[in-house]
RNA sequence: GGGAGCUUAGCUCAGCUGGUUCAGAGCAUCUGCCUUACAAGCAGAGGGUCGGGGGUUCGAACCCCUCAGCUCCCACCA
């Protein structure tokens, strides 16, 4: 068999992927024998394509899965698809337009039934692409939050939690956009600074009439909606007018002064228009005054009729009207330029309208106060660490939550209303009727018309843990949930992006406390954003995300599952470089010219070979040591530390140290012993990397051995901790040191690695590391060790723990350079020695550091004189 | 404005409780090698006053103060 020198990923990885799912070791039922290990995916929205973002969250889910699986645990990874109500009907109504339909032109029906053919024709192949990536997901649990008992649970919340009077409907101010006709949630707003101009406006005071208050806006299109005008209280300038009123130019309707201390008193004049109606924080201050609300705009960002003027005109050429306006009446009184913050919509980039709007909401006050506590108490850890701070700062400011959003596609609210604005909340239109009819009998007959709007997409997403499990329990009645949800529920590990800690993380554990009471999972790991290697985030408009499905069929899945890790500690972000993805393509094939090499060799009958006897001591010790360090970094969610650990044992330790100790010579056999060793330390190591490379793994685990098809390293079991040979390890250092002194020497003296060499050396360093000799010959290529004290003439030397070793060169020792090198080492040498004597002198060292520190100091003292006085020697005999 | 964090080699970052695993890793660079597993490789090497200053300590990359620069989150001053 001839196997190429370069690992090809393309067919072995579906080749793979195909037989894992028909064997069915993804699929996971309870099983009380076994501990579960839960993972839930952060369900990607159905319109999504895999980003570099998903590649590396999902990546460290599915590590995390297979180690827990290999673990023996009972490994259950349950993936599937947020609806994402806002991305997806944007997606649906652009769809749309490109046949030439309208939204507004359809019923509800209608779109929906588009929304839905949407949805079964895109919604899967996010997912499609995850298994590319090699995510061992639980396909059969594939959960969808718009799945029909999904749905109903939803629903069901909605009902529970007013029933429980923790849901309200209510006025409210929303970040309205004007283009979608939607109220958008924060994080469905961008903020951009925007040049504009601040217009100084004199208002009229009432009963004087030649007195002005002068107050600056951006907007002076909605002067029409003050309510009053706000001084500081402590601004002397003005004081005189609190209780006075003033008039609104062009409409003349009277508005009076009053005084608080939110007022800036050095920002524009001191003075403060309050429009309650467009204004968050007028918003404030006018329930905090009791001040008129006048909503002078309408739904699409046009004046209406309480704005007496300009009415049907869109705010921005109201906004240059008006100004034309107040100039001709004289009431501007300057104009300045600006830079204001505005905010802009995710989805149609409309400028947000703070907007007063009839909206549900959530009281957050009582039901946030058990996810507070225990993320505080670690009963959930959040990791990296730093997270909780954020955390419980944005727990003791929680805001009501606004559930509701004026879109189709999503959970209907369960809400109808009669002509007067009686209102019933139930899960269907004829249970809605029976309760009107209990609730208000003298109307009995009246029409009912169901709210229109759907619920926040995070409303359905933060039951997400329990309803991809049962969607039965959130009705309030007691039930207790099904088997699965029992068993896997509290999850383990959930693993996200920082930015939807408070959007969904924390409303998770909300709901968990509420339905369950108890944690949906224990530990948050929280990723970076992948970004360029300039830093910037990834997008769309600037081109600079690789598409990861090119990058898994150019490199294969394994590399980019590893390059991404290379470089992404938790909670950092990952500066992504295709240099990465090579490195992990570089180490696949690394790892596949290993497995060629051992399988080349002719295993025959024959004696083991002393250095394979140490070879294979070692490698074991090495792995142990390695394991133990490798369970520590998982233990910590130190995914790129145990990823450089795993390939550091297999490129330094097991290809460059192990395989050159054990390799015969070109041509001759390997022993049967060293051949079986060496697959059963491949195998460990292969077990080791699985989870971060599972196909390569997969595939050399039945390459190496002929095994069962189902015999696979996915249901392996992971290494067992075993001791580990320290001495051995130290003994190899020494060794290892010596060896490349002896590279170096040739390399110095231009040297063939062919010629063999000697080594002279006096019994203590001969002793130094005993059982590795023959290791040391085999790689070094020195064919004689000789024991003799004192010195050697016409030699290189070396120094390994202050013994010398002796290389003989007849001649091709340059004296001037070796006597500079040696004075160059005494001076180092003895400026360390001075330093350390420094330290021992200093009474209050020996006095107050430990014991231990003190010896060594002593040691390093004693080691500095003998190699001193070594190199005195060297220098003495040029 | 409130909060959090960062600054260590050319780049990306480790460095856990202050002391030999303390100045590290990977990548990049340089030198020499197409040596029968691997040039996607092998053998080596160089490179840092741990952001500046001050302090605590026998001892500081690590603790404290201070200055400078950067990043993120929240609220965003009309």
């Amino acid at each position: 068999m001839v196997l190429s020198t370069k690992y090809d990923p393309s067919e072995v990885e579906d080749k793979w992927y195909q037989r894992w799912m028909k064997a069915g070791f993804f699929h996971s039922e309870p099983n009380p024998l076994k501990q579960p290990y839960c993972i839930v995916i952060p369900p990607p929205n159905v319109t999504g394509v895999l980003h570099m973002g998903h590649m590396l969250n999902n990546t460290i889910q599915d590590i995390l899965i297979r180690r827990a699986r290999m673990q023996g645990k009972e490994a259950c990874w349950v993936p599937g698809t947020d609806h994402a109500s806002i991305a997806t009907e944007a997606k649906v109504v652009a769809m749309l337009r490109e046949r030439g339909i309208k939204k507004s032109d359809l019923t509800r029906e209608e779109f929906l039934r588009y929304a839905w053919e949407w949805r079964d024709k895109y919604g899967g192949i996010i997912l499609e692409q995850l298994k590319k990536l090699g995510a061992s997901c639980d396909w059969e649990r594939t959960k969808f939050t718009m799945d029909p008992d999904y749905y109903n649970a939803v629903i069901d919340v909605f009902i529970d939690l007013h029933k429980k009077g923790n849901i309200y409907r209510g006025v409210r101010m929303v970040n309205w956009d004007p283009v979608g006709k939607t109220a958008l949630s924060d994080d469905e707003v961008h903020h951009r600074d925007v040049p504009s101009k601040l217009y100084y406006i004199k208002y009229p005071i009432e009963g004087s009439a030649s007195e002005f208050v002068t107050i600056a806006t951006v907007r002076p299109e909605t002067i029409m909606a003050d309510a009053a005008i706000c001084i500081n209280p402590n601004d002397e300038r003005y004081t005189h007018l609190l209780g006075k009123c003033a008039f609104i130019p062009l409409v003349n309707r009277s508005i009076p002064i009053i005084g608080d201390e939110y007022v800036s008193m050095d920002f524009g004049t001191g003075c403060l228009k309050v429009t309650p109606a467009h204004d968050m924080n007028d918003n404030e201050l006018g329930r905090k005054h009791n001040l008129e609300v006048i909503d002078i705009l309408n739904e699409d960002g046009t004046l209406n009729e309480k704005a007496q003027l300009l009415v049907g005109e869109d705010r921005f050429v109201a906004r240059k009207k008006i100004v034309k306006m107040l100039e001709e009446k004289g009431c501007i009184e300057k104009v300045e330029d600006y830079t204001s913050n505005v905010g802009f919509s995710e989805r149609t980039d409309a400028v947000i309208e703070p907007r007063l709007s009839l909206q549900w909401f959530l009281k957050m006050k009582d039901i946030t106060k058990p996810a507070h506590k225990h993320v505080m108490n670690d009963d959930i850890q959040l990791i990296p660490p730093k997270f909780k701070n954020t955390y419980n700062h944005w727990m003791s400011n929680v805001r009501d939550w606004c559930i509701s959003r004026q879109l189709w596609w999503g959970h209907r609210i369960p809400a109808w209303y009669d002509p007067i604005g009686n209102t019933v909340v139930a899960r269907t239109e004829s249970e809605a009727r029976e309760a009107y009819n209990k609730l208000w009998p003298e109307n009995k007959g009246a029409q009912l018309v169901q709210d229109s709007d759907v619920m926040d997409t995070w409303f359905s997403s933060w039951l997400w843990p329990m309803a991809v499990f049962d969607t039965s329990v959130f009705r309030g009645d007691g039930n207790k949930g099904n088997a699965d949800l029992n068993y896997y529920y509290p999850t383990n590990d959930l693993v996200t992006a920082p930015e939807i800690l408070f959007f969904w993380v924390a409303r998770m554990i909300i709901a968990g406390y509420e339905y369950r009471n108890d944690l949906p999972f224990k530990n948050v790991y929280l990723t970076g954003i992948v970004r360029d290697k300039l830093g910037r985030k990834m997008s769309k408009q600037l081109g600079n995300s690789p598409d990861p499905l090119h990058l898994i069929a150019n490199f294969g899945a394994d590399a980019v599952r590893s390059g991404m890790l290379f470089s992404s500690p938790a909670g950092n972000d990952l500066l992504y470089d295709d240099k990465l993805i090579e490195q992990g393509r570089n180490f696949a094939n690394k790892i596949w010219n290993a497995f060629r090499l051992v399988k080349s060799w002719n295993v025959t009958e024959l004696p083991v070979p002393e250095e394979n006897v140490v070879a294979v001591k070692w490698m074991e010790a090495k792995f142990n040591s390695t394991l133990a360090q490798l369970d520590d970094h998982f233990s910590k969610f130190r995914m790129s530390d145990a990823l450089h650990l795993v390939y550091k044992l297999i490129w330094d330790d097991f290809c460059s140290w192990y395989l050159e100790m054990v390799k015969p010579e070109f041509g001759k056999a390997i022993d049967s012993v060293s051949y079986d060793s060496t697959i059963n330390l491949f195998e460990k190591i292969l077990k080791a990397l699985h989870p971060f490379m599972p196909f390569i793994t997969e595939e050399l685990w039945h390459a190496l051995v002929d095994r069962d098809e189902n015999d696979c390293i996915i249901i392996a079991s992971w290494p067992q901790p075993q001791l580990v040979d320290e001495a051995i390890i130290a003994e190899s250092t020494l060794a290892f040191q010596i060896i490349t002194e002896v590279r170096n020497t040739r390399n110095a003296k231009g040297l063939s690695p062919k010629d063999p060499l000697q080594i002279v050396v006096d019994k203590a360093g001969f002793e130094l590391i005993d059982s590795f000799w023959p290791v040391v010959k085999k790689l070094s290529n020195v064919n004689n060790v000789t024991i003799a004290p004192g010195t050697l003439a016409n030699a290189a030397s070396f120094i390994v723990n202050t013994s010398e070793f002796f290389i003989p060169l007849e001649g091709k020792i340059d004296i001037e350079k070796e006597r500079q090198e040696i004075e160059r080492d005494i001076a180092y040498q003895q400026g360390f020695l001075l330093s350390v004597e420094k330290k021992l002198s200093n009474e209050k060292f020996v006095a107050g550091a430990p014991p231990t520190v003190i010896e060594i100091e002593r040691k390093k003292k004693l080691d500095a004189e003998t190699k001193i006085k070594t190199l005195e020697e060297k220098l003495a005999r040029l």
